[in-house]
RNA sequence: GGCGGCGUAGCCAAGUGGUAAGGCAGAGGUCUGCAAAACCUCCACCCACCGGUUCAAAUCCGGUCGCCGCCUCCA
């Protein structure tokens, strides 16, 4: 068995070999730190962080680089609208992505280079291209030429004169081919800009991947990815700069990941429509957008809208209960049964499994299938502790608990402690109907008084309140517990 | 116009040649004072439509309809 990765190149799912066996080089694109990230970041970097995760799981030394593109038009342009300088605009906004990121619980990047301190390897490659001849200077710019990269368009699919034909192409008279693009462009007033054997200027948009992909990994890397938009021209780009410079294959695997939709429109300034990952964070648990997000296989579209959330949310409250439960039980067993051992039959495979699964394109919906067999299973343990089955019981939670836990290496859903999850998704649903934890706690003692005397019609009468606010109340040995119902009308 | 993708139950979503995972919702049951939670059972003779290839197709091929993305900054 062995992992597949679908690569945009070859347009099929192919059997991952490392050039190097044993050690992965992997790049994504990173984002240009100009605005509060989107959810659609979110979907892109939780895509490779599980590739990322999945790929360590193996046993593979991986070596993964995500970039900044702190030097950009955006940047220098809300720079000055703000009055402060384009490198304190990217720092401020590449603090606020790791914020953001760590939150959704996100390993960081093995490096994140930024595009400022790439600057001598992105001369030198351009130098490369230009003394190669796929790459010539005019007035200042550089330009790749892209009549000289023999396979451009192979990723994007496109043909060079088919793209002539209802091309918006602006008129640039530096330019010997409308298609050509800038490796280097000659400084503007007011702009940051270096040094260059063509003058003072600043790198162009394409050119800062092939510089950091290869001055950390070399020429050539295993997998590359970032979102499906960046296809053409930004990948396209990347291989004819590239391999342009050095004639080898830049990347071996070419990953893409789906757009998220917000209520079926796509994600765009115009429509106003941008998402930030701090607004859906402030809605729900990071946690269940990691779980919403993994729900839906990183290649195709995923809509985000309350009803996918709150149904991550329930989701998520569900797999968190059960863990909260079933480590109760176990560490109040735990004298009783010292010996771990190996669990029943119905666990013994399920890492072998959740592989096969990761195995076929990194699978995760397939995955998340998976860990509901096994949160299944743990239940039916716990629910199975006061027949005369305990030590069985015991021996089955602590397989599966640790079966989980394995797994949750990759999925990174379960890090945290069960207890203080469910206060928290207590919390946020009360506030969300507007629900004060003291009159909740209030009106749940005057249940316990009256259930203690019997008064059973009193009792309904005040879980059928809080029921009508939301509020589901759950009758246990130790007590009353509750919750609140993670449904739509929840923000109505 | 060129290129690419998608259309699976009320909803979300896997499955890319061997006879439809999983979740939500719904129905019944166990448990419960009654509930809730949890667990069990049921819930697509069928995968937009039409035709073809094949012993066998949701899966391959051709066509039709519908939706979307890229071709310009964009995860």
């Amino acid at each position: 068995m062995s992992l597949r990765v679908y690569d945009t190149l070859t347009a099929e799912k192919r059997e991952f070999q490392p050039l190097i066996p044993g050690k992965v080089r992997m790049y994504a694109c990173g984002v240009t730190p100009y605005d509060r990230s989107h959810i659609g970041h979110a979907r892109s970097a939780i895509a490779y962080d599980i590739i990322y995760r999945y790929l360590k799981f193996t046993g593979l030394e991986v070596t993964f680089v995500r970039n900044f593109t702190d030097v950009d038009d955006k940047i220098i342009q809300r720079a000055n609208e703000r009055g402060v300088s384009a490198m304190d605009l990217a720092d401020e906004f590449i603090k606020a992505y790791h914020e953001d990121m760590d939150a959704l619980g996100l390993l960081r990047p093995d490096s994140e280079p930024r595009v400022s301190t790439t600057i001598p390897q992105i001369i030198a490659l351009t130098e490369r291209l230009v003394e190669r001849g796929v790459a010539y200077a005019s007035e200042g710019d550089v330009y790749f030429a892209v009549q000289k990269f023999e396979g451009y368009g192979k990723l994007g699919k496109r043909d060079l004169d088919d793209m002539m034909a209802g091309a918006r192409v602006e008129v640039n008279t530096r330019k010997r081919h409308p298609m050509d693009f800038a490796l280097w462009k000659a400084a503007k007033p007011g702009e940051p800009s270096w040094e260059s054997p063509w003058g003072p200027g600043r790198p162009g948009w394409h050119i800062e991947c092939s510089a950091m992909a290869m001055h950390a990994h070399g020429e050539t890397i295993d997998l590359h990815g970032g979102g499906q938009d960046l296809i053409f021209p930004h990948h396209e780009n990347e291989i004819a700069q590239s391999e342009g410079a050095t004639g080898q294959p830049f990347a071996q695997y070419w990953v893409h990941n789906g757009f998220v939709n917000i209520d079926n429109e796509k994600m765009s300034k115009s429509l106003g429509n941008i998402f930030p990952i701090v607004e859906a964070r402030r809605l729900y648990e990071p946690l269940v957008i990691r779980l919403f997000m993994i729900s839906t296989h990183y290649h195709n579209p995923i809509n985000y809208s309350d009803s996918g959330l709150d149904e991550a949310a329930a989701r998520m409250a569900y797999f968190y209960e059960s863990l909260r439960k079933a480590r109760a039980f176990v560490d109040q067993q735990v004298q009783e049964s010292a010996e771990p051992s190996s669990g029943p039959d119905s666990v013994a495979d399920f890492e072998a499994r959740f592989r096969e699964t990761m195995d076929d394109d990194f699978n995760t919906p397939r995955a998340v299938a998976l860990i509901g067999e096994a949160f299944k299973l743990l239940n039916e343990h716990l629910n199975a502790r006061k027949a005369k089955q305990l030590q069985a019981s015991v021996h089955g939670a602590r397989a599966v608990l640790a079966a989980l836990s394995r797994v949750d290496r990759v999925l990174g859903l379960f890090g945290e402690n069960p207890e203080t999850y469910l206060d928290r998704h207590r919390l946020k649903g009360a506030e969300r109907r507007g629900l004060s934890l003291e009159w909740i706690g209030r009106r749940v003692g005057d249940r316990l008084v009256a259930r203690a005397e019997k008064n059973w019609a009193l009792a309904d009468e005040i879980r059928d309140e809080l029921l009508a606010s939301g509020v589901l109340l759950m009758d246990g040995a130790s007590g009353t517990d509750w919750m609140v119902q993670d449904t739509r009308e929840a923000r109505e």
